[in-house]
DNA sequence: GCGCAACATTGATGCACAACAACTTTTTTC
DNA sequence: GAAAAAAGTTGTTGTGCATCAATGTTGCGC
């Protein structure tokens, strides 16, 4: 974890939604805004720490989790640029639910809490925004909800490549997370994360080279998904 | 289901924040709300269908729950009076992400949808009163996540018990639930619900007396609870 | 470029739970 | 208040998956 000099950080007044309306209500000056590099695998917030700043994704790739009980976790998300990292921590309680971690270098613009409380108290646009962001993560966690339920295996793997093909908006992808992580997105354990995963390549679902996962038949992935 | 006439309803304009808020801001007139009775087992809400009103529950129980796959429901809360129902499906899409049902006779006040955002767009409190109970609502399901997965059937049994004794802030309480739905709360099958109540009374964790149940070692129950 | 740690793979074993079945008890309905 | 439906109970069986184990492979630090 590094500290970048506001010289630095450039993306981020292209991105960050909190830089326009701070500049639009005229109170850019207050935001001071703090950019932050993480390495791989570091924690960028942590599940019951309190919420002392807002934090915007600019670049690379990180997973929400929980931490499950006997040191396994559930993956709720992968947040691409631009998202709101703690989004769902936002309102209600003082601390995170979750845990944030790095897949790869990310590059994060922190802005603190109040100036947000600040933004949304007097900005209502600004709120509803928000708003309506939060209202699809919480579709999205119940999604999850009857998925980790009810499917079996080959459903529950199915739905997760669904989801990061849909993510990375391409059949063909670049996986970023490794077998135990697709187990955990699964909330399966990685033995049986594998297992799926030659299977789906040796029944030609999937194409699997090194890192590079290709959904072959999607409308199948989709059956395999709907029905368990 | 029985739609009131505005004068059968007189609880509504004690416990429904949207009459408070519409009063304060002098639009009493516009909010026409419709009050409705439901008889235990209807449908107050339905998933996928869309959201057209307000809806808080004045009287009675309900549940909140996901159609799963092959019949089998996910219930996510029970609402208790003065709770929004649907609240977080008001936000980000416009169709509910869940069914509501009544669990014994509930009386309900409906708001059109379009007079409660004209109450959060231009309400800034009003709209973070809806945001706070929102937050709480995630935190929920972020916690049942968890439980739903990793622990087993005892530890998801004792964790329903309590939310129960929660709920109803008491130790002994009228479990206004069926077995199947108990099974349903703790995402087990009807037949283990069973058996783990039997075990817990015959273990004197619990008493069993007809519909009521009393949890008589809280402390015993948490610790199941927590470690699954 | 060597050595160690993280990641990936495959097979074998055990067990927790769902599903089934058969039955009793309670509640609802007309 | 009788018949039907819903809810509750207990024992048994089968299986999907976690876990363990052993081994191969890749990547990274120095």
């Amino acid at each position: 974890m590094r500290y970048l000099t506001k010289e630095n950080c450039q993306t981020c007044k292209l991105k960050c939604d909190i830089f326009f309306t701070a500049r639009e209500m005229g109170i850019e000056a207050e935001l001071a805004p703090e950019h932050v590099v993480y390495k791989k695998h570091e924690l960028i917030c942590r599940q019951n720490a309190e919420v002392t700043h807002a934090i915007i994704l600019i670049e690379g790739n990180a997973k929400m989790y929980i931490d499950g009980m006997n040191n396994k976790n559930i993956i709720l998300n992968i947040l691409l640029p631009s998202n709101y990292i703690g989004l769902l921590s936002i309102y209600g309680s003082t601390t995170y639910a979750y845990n944030v971690a790095a897949l790869n270098e990310c590059r994060t613009c922190h802005a603190d809490i109040n100036l947000l409380k600040k933004l949304y108290y007097e900005n209502h646009n600004f709120l509803l925004k928000l708003n309506s962001a939060f209202g699809n993560s919480v579709n999205n966690i119940m999604q999850k909800l009857i998925s980790l339920n009810q499917k079996q295996i080959r459903g529950k793997v199915a739905e997760s490549l669904l989801y990061l093909a849909q993510l990375y908006d391409a059949n063909t992808f670049e996986l970023t997370i490794t077998r135990k992580e697709l187990g955990e997105l699964s909330a399966i354990s990685e033995e049986n994360a594998v297992r799926v995963l030659t299977e789906f390549k040796n029944e030609g679902i999937i194409g699997l080279e090194g890192k590079e996962i290709s959904l072959k038949m999607p409308d199948l992935l989709k059956k395999i998904s709907a029905f368990g």
